[in-house]
DNA sequence: TTGTAATTAAAGCGATTGCTTGAATCATAT
DNA sequence: ATATGATTCAAGCAATCGCTTTAATTACAA
């Protein structure tokens, strides 16, 4: 258990994941990230070929775990039923984050701004190694939802995925601009009840049918 | 009528405005904008004082209407009655943008991402001059709706407007992401639709109150 | 027309960007 | 002990960064 002192591959990708996280991904410099691993500036290229598979690296690293776990548990609550539980599939879409957190080492905060960052500076343009399994995800949930809820219309249904990731994104990247801005009256939670909370706010936001 | 060719000032503006909803704030060099301006380097500095500065006031240009905008609606549907209606206090938060898209003489798609990336991007590094009225919209609209779902307890009702804000400034800038990741299947939405269908979201957010 | 101020232009400042080089150092196998 | 490949290092590359300087140009009032 003793913690071996990291390699420097190590040390300049927790480095960067920290950087990214705090900093957003156009921000940051590879002297920022080298004088923070406190390494030489070629050990990135050395490692990794180049900034920008550094930061692919960065990415690839939790979102392609994060895409495995979340059609994992999707596929563990479809078990034997046909139409799964909308407040499940929600659940499955967003507990994958609190999952990683311990196997990332990182702070909940600094893990969290790291994936909002993901989301969202980069949705276009997410590593190549990222992008099947993402567009396997977003299918698979897009027919669960589906399934679920047979008369929503296809492209509504597709809009409010879509509101449901910024609402997990926003929430992520800038719960800290929160707390400044209402002085603390927002509150502390812990991060099921965070959880809990985002996953009441969409599922009635998905279950709503108008009554106009 | 006859659009009499723009100032220095003017173009320097417009160029900066296109650039920051297409690359985002970290990303836009004050050549970058001085060469689709066509115009000198130093104009900028001389025009602006610095490159910060001509952000603060390409952010402050539409930021701070938008929320007297806000402010005017709320009071507007708040006229007589104590308690307004929650649909109507999301739209008096959420309509300000379509009805500054003609005034900002931008493209709808190009205006709505500029817009996101302010709330996106650089939410806690707003210009001074935004912070004021920004805090009084804060606070009126947390009241309204406070008002108007007394059992609410505080601190959800707060994170009820986080998401809200996550909503909006994730489906103002990704959009086009959208398009992209599920084959144009989502539809091309007239604004007034898309709005329609964020409040229909979001309402049902709101009204919520869990029943397991 | 002349004088004055506002504006634009070209050139370049020091600092920083991502990245490469070639030599020094390390670990490991023989 | 020696050779070999992996890794780290200081130094520096061309390019770009935000910004300033100084001179040329424009606009306008007297």
């Amino acid at each position: 258990m003793a913690a071996q002192k990291p390699s420097t591959k190590e040390k300049i990708l927790i480095a960067t994941e920290h950087l990214l996280a705090e900093h957003g991904f156009d921000a940051v410099s590879l002297r920022d990230i080298t004088n923070t691993a406190e390494v030489n500036v070629a050990a990135v290229n050395y490692h990794f070929g180049s900034k920008e598979k550094l930061f692919e690296a960065v990415q690839c690293r939790y979102i392609n775990p994060i895409n495995e776990e979340r059609l994992r548990l999707l596929g563990e609550i479809t078990q034997g039923t046909k139409v799964a539980d909308i407040r499940g599939i929600l659940d499955a879409f967003m507990r994958p984050f609190l999952n990683m957190v311990t196997q990332s080492e990182m702070k909940e905060q600094m893990f969290f701004k790291l994936m909002g960052r993901c989301i969202s500076d980069q949705p276009s343009d997410l590593p190549e190694a990222a992008l099947p399994l993402l567009e396997e995800m977003v299918r698979e949930f897009t027919m669960a939802m589906a399934r679920a809820l047979p008369n929503l219309p296809q492209d509504q249904l597709i809009w409010r995925l879509h509101y449901t990731f910024g609402v997990m994104a926003h929430t992520l990247i800038h719960a800290d601009a929160l707390r400044t801005l209402t002085n603390g009256e927002c509150g502390e939670l812990d991060m099921e009840t965070q959880l809990e909370w985002m996953i009441d706010f969409c599922h009635a936001g998905f279950t709503n049918e108008k009554t106009t």
